[in-house]
DNA sequence: GTTATGCATAAATCTTCCTTATGCATAAGG
DNA sequence: CCTTATGCATAAGGAAGATTTATGCATAAC
């Protein structure tokens, strides 16, 4: 079919140098010296066989198949920067922030308007995703994942430990005469028995190879869910205080025993492809989410190990 | 306005990565390996500040941006391949030779049809000029020029140097009972007095500081014109043997005197910008004039000095 | 005539791009 | 289930090519 294209360098400097019609135009424009377009034209005209310019003594003209050449290689050359123009500006403007739904919830949902009120020109599109979903394939700008370590490859921080222990409503706790030890959580409904935290749990608080009934897991995709149905006296939870902030202080939960277990590597990630590195937005939103936590005084202790 | 673009050896790969769907492909495509593929886009991505593709394990995917911005960038480089492949093969069959109207006339008229016939894909369109013009204005791929040296920095081959003398119709030197010397010459009317070659010539055959009447010099782009005016027996012409072959071997006309003159460096050369150096068209129609002209033994002992 | 402008050219440098070599993950195949 | 093949990522080294600097030249402007 068509041919390759000869060198893009040369082309470039022969769509500037048409457009402007000068040679020391053309290469103050691209940010280099007359001597190199003048250099990459000759190039150009040789590879092609035929001249481009006729040179005047103090100015240049096409000929008559340079003009024809410059007419389709000027709007393709527009047609490009259009493109690139979009598609960098949409992206300034717009985050997509993908977020799994605990995070989403109980964090996002009650801090995201101080980041927007100090970035105006920033737009947010919250993604949030269950637990079966995985960052890469969200088209977000940036993640924030749960539990497991974010994508190969990609910058990550991590953010909160993802410490764990029973919640109930205070309610449910009075109907045994309150929660004194681990083995009273055993006489009180679990609401999600299948959650491997559980036995976790339970290993650290003493007690070896709980049986609970074997449903399939949910995990922490869900925890937004199980607190709403702890507080609603369903049940206890497998929880992450820091979550529960709000519910703990309004007397609406109460955490019983004070054992908190964790699991090497499980936590909350804020996690971004190495490409977007430099963008302004993720800069932004990351260093705002990191400056927010670390307030809290949650920040994991390694938040800042990320490939920079 | 806008921005300047990203790297064009990495929108390149991008755009044949994202038209094909695998670095791999795209890489034999454009004659590189997969990895340079990968880095350029790589590469691409950190500037944009956005990722372009998902990569999956076997197989690549184009993000939402990365989607969007390739159905423009595609269709750019469709525009450019276009417009470089017309232009270019405008450019292969077609092959415009600009000739001063004497060689065009005396010269090429008989034996252009030889060219043809030997290279059927290539036609050709003369432009005759006349001494005024300037071959770098005419957008012809290839030149001859009468007298002068050819442009500035043009490969030129030296094709015939300009000898000349006085020729008349025989009935014309019968009026004075044949042309005998020079001093003969002067008894008749000269066609172009004002041509410079006639004082040269009369000072080569010992006549100095002849005077004649001060006409505005038409010199050698009208010769064909001067020829046939001294076929007409309108005068003595002064004429380039060369090219009054065929009148002078059907005794139309008749070299009286055995004297050549010449002007160092005044020749008919043939000339093309650098540019058509490795033009085929261009390669092939000098080599064959220069052929030709060597088989008549009039080739310049120059000829073979231009820059190549 | 003098100056200033704009392009061409050559040599040297330096950037950038590309290749080679390797690793890694996953899909395919036995 | 284990092995093999495929496709992308990455690092280091090298080669090609682009760019700058310095200069020349021609001509237009003053």
């Amino acid at each position: 079919m068509h041919n390759a294209l000869p060198s893009l360098p040369a082309i470039r400097a022969f769509e500037a140098a048409a457009r402007l019609l000068s040679f020391t135009k053309a290469g103050s424009e691209l940010g280099m010296t007359q001597a190199a377009v003048s250099y990459q034209i000759k190039l150009l005209e040789e590879k092609l066989g035929f001249p481009l310019f006729h040179r005047n003594a103090r100015r240049i003209e096409l000929t008559d198949k340079g003009k024809q050449l410059s007419l389709k290689v000027i709007d393709a050359f527009e047609a490009l920067r259009e493109a690139f123009y979009d598609v960098r500006n949409e992206n300034d403007t717009l985050l997509v922030v993908s977020s799994n739904t605990t995070f989403a919830l109980n964090w996002l949902a009650t801090r995201l308007v101080h980041f927007q009120l100090a970035n105006p020109d920033i737009a947010i599109r919250i993604v949030p995703y269950g637990p079966a979903a995985r960052p890469e394939f969200l088209n977000s700008d940036v993640s924030i994942s749960a539990c497991y370590a974010p994508p190969k490859g990609w910058c990550h921080h991590r953010l909160v430990d993802a410490t764990f222990t029973p919640m109930l409503s205070p309610e449910l706790a009075e109907t045994i005469g309150g929660v004194h030890s681990a083995e009273d959580i055993l006489r009180l409904p679990l609401i999600d028995p299948g959650d491997p935290w559980w036995k976790i749990w339970f290993d650290k608080a003493g007690i070896k190879d709980v049986d609970l009934s074997n449903r399939p897991a949910t995990r922490m995709g869900s925890q937004a869910l199980e607190a709403n149905r702890a507080i609603a006296g369903q049940g206890a939870g497998i929880l992450t205080p820091y979550f529960c902030k709000h519910a703990l202080e309004n007397g609406l939960l109460v955490q019983p025993i004070d054992i908190l277990a964790s699991i090497d590597d499980e936590a909350w990630y804020l996690s971004y492809p190495p490409a977007n590195k430099k963008s302004r937005k993720v800069r932004l939103f990351r260093d705002w989410i990191l400056t927010e936590l670390q307030k809290d005084g949650v920040l994991a202790e390694q938040a800042q190990k990320y490939n920079a």
